[in-house]
DNA sequence: GAGTGGTCTAGACCACGAA
DNA sequence: TCGTGGTCTAGACCACTCT
């Protein structure tokens, strides 16, 4: 006889983690806010506490909450630190991150090109809204970039009152309401053209790191594209393997 | 009065991490090699098996063990793919990873210079092998490096019958006792030099994206330098950060 | 069917932080 | 002192692999 057996078996503490998650995503879960307890959480979802620490446990492994032994689960938000830390991998010759200084170039709205539309998951010609900056390590300048988010996501953002925050993900999930939860680069060597070597004060053909980044929200959900073009004379990249 | 709670608490599960550890530094458990049930290690170690189960988990997801369910707990070892997957992050523009193939350039020893010396633990002028290499993604030159290991742990390399395998870390794993478990990368951009040139077929002046690692073997140690240069034109490097 | 890891539970106790 | 997360246990049952 042929009986199935658990065509779609899925863990308990997948699906209260996918609940957990979509409660970070509609923001009834607010980024910085304190989450119930354990045990509070185990009744509202009706299942033990050791089920609810497991979703508890993998959401904290990947960054979205913060558990702190005596005090609580919070909802990880975006502070100059965690920026600094887990999304700017220049460092400097003795291999630390130090805090950057940005200085706005240009912010205006046009429309997405093709490649733009792809990396956001948009449809050509949807407006968007592209920021350049250049940023300075230690009062040099090595980092000049262009940022692409859609208007739709920041509506007015080309019109907010200057000067911009230092960390933008900071005002995305502030004055915004999305969160950047992670990011993929894509790093080539290039050489730096007239206005490249203008904003960074280096000789024109100077060979720049060029990071393309996407940045993504919950669920994988991309936000962002970002094109930095950095001189590495005194500071490098540094990527961790495992 | 005065009493002294817990001066140096540790967990009994990162006790047993430790002790496993212990085990594959010194090849009682050999990579590829199973290891014994959860229930047997439980007894071994005189603890329940949840805690047996804690430190397998974290070993997992170091990447140092594999688990899977109903065959057993592995020791991680060096394939192919392994090497690919978690040590070589060029991509090519479909952002597939793909084989590459190495035509051996030369090998030999010498003294370690002092800036060798200082990334891989050694004292100045001690004996190193150098080989230097050529890298072919899809038949076209990308990568061309050197790569830096003290004789000490690999002693004879320098007369290993040719051709050198593809995959070094599968070498030194399997004939010279010890295992590449994690690396650090630091990438910066410069333009190749006239030897750079030849070996990638590339002008003289190209942008090349140059990329340090210092790859480490269990507890961090580090065991192995390599300097590659890579041709960024039709390849990227994907870094993913959370 | 036997043996493995994976899930889920219930409960005890400990370390930590804040009031 | 209380509430939180962190550790540890013991046991039941399930899913997967191999023979």
């Amino acid at each position: 006889m042929d009986e199935i057996k658990s065509p779609s078996f899925k863990p308990l503490y997948q699906q209260v983690k996918e609940l957990m998650v979509s409660r970070l995503t509609d923001r009834s879960w607010a980024p910085g806010s304190i989450l119930p307890s354990e045990a509070l959480l185990a009744a509202e979802f009706g299942v033990s506490q050791g089920t609810v620490r497991k979703a508890l446990d993998e959401l904290t492994s990947e960054n979205l909450l913060r558990r702190s032994q005596g005090r609580g689960t919070f909802v990880t938000e975006h502070t100059a630190n965690r920026s600094l830390f887990h999304f700017l991998n220049m460092v400097d010759t003795n291999n630390e991150k130090q805090i950057p200084e940005s200085h706005l170039v240009s912010i205006s709205s046009g429309s997405a090109t093709e490649s733009e539309a792809r990396d956001l998951g948009l449809i050509e010609s949807m407006s968007v809204i592209r920021i350049q900056r250049n940023r300075s390590l230690e009062n040099i300048p090595v980092i000049t970039e262009v940022i692409v988010v859609s208007s739709s996501l920041t509506p007015g953002l080309d019109n907010y009152p200057l000067p911009l925050p230092n960390t933008l993900y900071q005002l995305y999930e502030k004055d915004f309401g999305f969160s950047v939860t992670s990011a993929r680069e894509w790093l080539t060597a290039v050489s730096a053209n007239q206005l490249q070597a203008e904003h960074l004060d280096v000789e024109l053909g100077t060979p720049l790191l060029r990071v393309k980044r996407i940045a993504y929200t919950y669920n994988a959900q991309p936000v962002e594209l970002r094109i930095s073009l950095c001189h590495t004379a005194n500071h490098s990249y540094l990527s961790e393997l495992t």
